[in-house]
DNA sequence: CGGCCGCTTGACTAGTCTCAATCAGTGTGG
DNA sequence: CCACACTGATTGAGACTAGTCAAGCGGCCG
């Protein structure tokens, strides 16, 4: 079960880190060694709960999860998705309690890594670094989630997303020129977009109709992203991807 | 100018990291130090932009400042709000340019720390450690603020930001129980929670109509409190304030 | 005194939401 | 292998929230 991330190549959050940073081969293996003890967690279960002393470090190594948060009358707003190679804060252990909460959107394979070894992997200045990165990262995309809800269309912000994850499931490995994985439901989608599941599922047929997208059956397939990205005035600067390679 | 920055209690930025971590006597005096060169910049210029390589450590001594972000359309989204005591980004300079732009909302008092500095201060354990779970707060804020505009209406959205407004500034000792300065036209309301300075306006009155606030000559008083927290299901925990007292 | 910017208000429109019914896909027990 | 149950997708009609356009007002600055 564990074996197929053991090698670099085929592991997403080594690869992720990677991405920002080049590590050294002990760090690597610090960290293979640490993705090895994978569990296999259910759509719909939550990792962590608001209110919660925060635990450690989670590691999603396949599937989606995402941070969230309810209202008094049961309607969520989900703020962040998390995709294999993305981690679950490395450091908010400094707060006494999560203010939202993380759940698995699909079937997933997760490691927790325990706070003792969270320090030691913390301890290496590669790592360190390249999480910190990472957070960065979540923090403006976080930030694009903001413009997104309160700036654009239905359509807009259903286009932007598939844009973003699109480039980001790329960077892992995990999607092709034009096609990928997307395991969620109307309503996962309505809750990140601000947006009702019925309203999301007449933009999705709207951008079918123009002959843009296609999803159906978990996979999206992305018929012309020049025009998706024009739509969506997608700019994917702030996920300051490729920019070790730029450098 | 800066003379009233130099006592301890004064200065919103110290008040603010006291909050958080008890600063050692050599802390606050390299922060006071840090804070005696304040310039005074007038509402509306942008202290960085978008794009720009991140330039070390923005404090705010006075005014309000935002983080924001302009569509193509020129519409804008504001992400966060600068009050005084709060700072831009100690660390994004790990990464190459900017995701957004901050800029000036009113006449402000701001420091801007050096690079070189900016390290210097950050390799104190107390500093790092308050200015790191201060940036945590803030990416909860961000979190809430994506909850605000996804799932609350607009009478709502705004009653929520009120009430934590209210909370941030009283935590640096610039409001009391029920009034404070809020110099921001409907229109940067508007950015702030994703809707038309026309509409701000309306719900603005429907607040006021209600007798839960008043709005005028750049001040907002808060009549009822606890009918405003109710209509707004404002739950402060992410605002992480009063930890280190409870603890 | 005049001009400008921001606030206010009204009438109309458009985008989303609500409610409700139907349909499709999947998994289960018999 | 089939009937049933459940969850999620789809569709339609009608209601409502929020946006648009436009005009008038009011305070502040030069």
């Amino acid at each position: 079960m564990t074996e197929r991330w053991s090698d670099a190549t085929g592991n997403p959050f080594l690869r992720k880190l990677e991405g920002f940073v080049p590590l050294p081969e002990t760090d690597s293996t610090l960290l293979l060694q640490a993705s090895q003890n994978a569990q296999e967690v259910s759509a719909g279960t939550d990792l962590i709960r608001e209110g919660d002393p925060p635990a450690g470090l989670f590691l999603i190594l396949e599937g989606f999860a995402c941070r969230y948060k309810l209202r008094d009358n049961g309607t969520r707003q989900i703020m962040a998705y998390l995709v294999p190679g993305d981690a679950g804060d490395p450091d908010v252990s400094l707060l006494k309690a999560m203010d939202h909460s993380i759940r698995t959107l699909s079937d997933c394979k997760v490691v927790q890594i325990a706070p003792g070894t969270a320090r030691e992997l913390l301890e290496r200045p590669a790592i360190a670094s390249a999480l910190r990165k990472s957070a960065l990262v979540d923090e403006a995309t976080l930030r694009e989630w903001l413009l997104n809800v309160g700036r654009r269309s239905a359509v807009e912000r259903l286009a932007h997303l598939f844009c973003e994850v699109h480039l980001r499931l790329q960077a892992v490995g995990l999607a092709d020129e034009s096609r990928f994985e997307l395991p969620l439901t109307r309503q996962d989608l309505a809750d990140t977009t601000g947006q009702t599941s019925v309203h999301v599922n007449r933009a999705l047929w709207e951008l079918s109709e123009k002959g843009l997208i296609e999803l159906g059956h978990g996979h999206l397939t992305i018929l012309d992203l020049p025009r998706l990205k024009q739509l969506a005035e997608f700019k994917p600067g702030y996920l300051h991807l490729g920019e070790q390679a730029a450098a």
